[in-house]
DNA sequence: AACGCGGGGGT
DNA sequence: ACCCCAGCGTT
């Protein structure tokens, strides 16, 4: 068997365990980075799940950045009133005017530009850059930073998830030539197996590979 | 670095 | 009764 480098069989463990077990969201389906926008703001701290009616509905009323500019504002409110954070329904508003005005309604694929945009933050941004435009960008969201900090037993601690440490490995595994299918792997897996609270570590494809198990250190020495 | 936001589902 | 959720903007 050939010798790969760790980061390799993180991504071939985690690549081969999405290919069985990953969900499959309405958002999954497309590359355009508005619909990508669109819905990366209604995940914002909501579950996936509570997500899709509202973004199927959504989509349909307004499918692209020209519809949505010159919707009515209590029209949108109505349509993501239940998922809660009731003030994300100006994000949609101001993010389509800006992008209308200064990029021709287009999305730039540049991060400094993306950023601009009112509601997205280094989330978001990087979520677009990978998944639309196929361009490695680290992308942290609070379970892929407890996944790096479990996996490489760095004990972090507090707001982890802008910490040095957490984006370099980031940085690593978003290195990738795939790296939008790598990030849907990656909060899929956060999701399901190395969870907040009692990870699955019996079933995960990285255990023997993670600093939480303790035979990987015996099994490195040997 | 730390905090508020918020309804909804899971445990 | 908690805890947590594909974060962002502000302090």
């Amino acid at each position: 068997m050939k010798k790969q480098t760790k980061i390799k069989q993180v991504h071939n463990n985690i690549l081969d365990w999405f290919n069985q077990y990953a969900r499959d969201f309405p958002w999954r389906h497309t590359k355009d980075p508005y619909k990508i926008m669109i819905a990366e703001f209604m995940l914002h701290r909501t579950r996936a799940e509570q997500v899709v009616p509202v973004y199927n509905e959504f989509t349909k009323k307004y499918p692209d950045v020209f519809a949505l500019v010159c919707a009515n504002s209590d029209d949108i409110r109505k349509v993501t009133e239940h998922l809660g954070l009731h003030w994300r329904s100006e994000h949609f508003i101001k993010s389509a005017k800006y992008i209308v005005e200064k990029h021709n309604g287009e999305l730039p694929e540049d991060y400094k530009d993306l950023r601009k945009i009112p509601g997205i933050g280094e989330y978001i941004a990087g979520a677009i850059l990978t998944v639309c435009f196929n361009k490695p960008t680290p992308v942290v969201d609070s379970n892929i930073a407890r996944f790096i900090n479990r996996f490489y037993g760095l004990n972090l601690k507090g707001e982890i998830r802008r910490k040095k440490e957490i984006v370099q490995k980031a940085k690593e595994i978003f290195n990738h030539d795939n790296p939008g299918q790598l990030l849907f792997a990656m909060v899929d897996f956060t999701a399901l197996v190395c969870k907040p609270q009692k990870p699955n570590c019996d079933s995960c494809p990285l255990k023997f590979l993670c600093s939480l198990n303790k035979e990987q250190k015996i099994v490195e020495e040997s």
